[in-house]
DNA sequence: CGAAAAGCGCACTAATCTGGTGCGGCATTT
DNA sequence: AAATGCCGCACCAGATTAGTGCGCTTTTCG
């Protein structure tokens, strides 16, 4: 329904947490002490960010969580990908590849493909765009800025 | 998991149908016939459609369903709010105002909350720029130049 | 050495959302 | 009256999402 879960909401928190105190090693468990989130879930969303490659997890006592890079080099898209998965915004208009074969017969009369795929990038470039450091940090990044075009009355 | 339903998708595809043809009033089983979609979904689709006040619906024989305005004027933002409810991107991200009560009490702790809301914004701003006529017609409209920043390779 | 701290992996349940369908009724045209 | 087409409501099944249980391994520290 074109909005992020809660995986990404608790990765995203964790994260910023991160980013303010790069360089320590941060226990999952003092993340789940301020944030009112599920702390059992938010280990399994620590993982899979370290599966992904975007925090590094250290074992044992003392052990914890440290980004890997510097917060202003890790985009939202890659966190989302990295929790919910390869991107797609129509489920059909993805290119005409990797259609597991009797999906999607529309094919060449759809009309919506190829506008909806551009869509598709056009969100995908917005979170690219957004980097862990913006988010994290008070305010640079491509969310400063007053809204695109149109005005963006309270939806 | 930040993409549209089947329901927005056929939604869509019924309206570029309706917008090509424009003044005439098109019965739900025309439609049907001409993509894969499941006719009865389709029917559903449209009777939320014309409760948004987006087409128009005419009863008994002879009857169908007909654009209320030009396809320029009807955004993609406004279609999806039809169909898939009020447009959020968080869940919690949403003005402090809403939150029913004992939901998201991370709220002034929430470091992700502004960042997620202008977010939220800019992406309707991209939905609500997108209007139909660019949909259904060839190209201009906010989709057709090329991605933002970074390269739309493929995702 | 042994206990405590912390992450790892796997599996499982519950709730919600989504896609899709059934049926009887009302409105119009022919 | 019959056929065409929309209306409204309710219902079911499968997929996704949220959240939990549990036992094992690694590492620090007394």
């Amino acid at each position: 329904m074109l909005k992020l879960t809660k995986r990404t909401e608790y990765g995203l928190i964790a994260l910023t947490h991160l980013a303010r105190r790069q360089g320590e090693v941060i226990p999952a468990r003092e993340i789940g002490e301020q944030f009112p989130v599920p702390k059992r879930l938010l280990a399994e969303v620590l993982k899979d960010l370290s599966h992904a490659g975007l925090v590094e997890s250290t074992r044992g006592a003392r052990g914890g969580y440290a980004l890997t890079r510097s917060p202003e080099s890790i985009s939202l898209g890659e966190v989302v990908s990295a929790l919910e998965g390869a991107p797609q915004v129509s489920g059909c208009g993805d290119l005409g590849l990797a259609r597991h074969d009797g999906e999607c017969d529309v094919q060449a009369v759809c009309p919506i493909r190829s506008p909806l795929h551009r869509l598709k990038n056009k969100i995908w470039s917005l979170l690219d765009a957004t980097t862990l450091g913006s988010i994290a940090g008070g305010g640079a990044g491509p969310l400063a800025a007053g809204a695109a075009q149109l005005d963006p009355q309270d939806r």
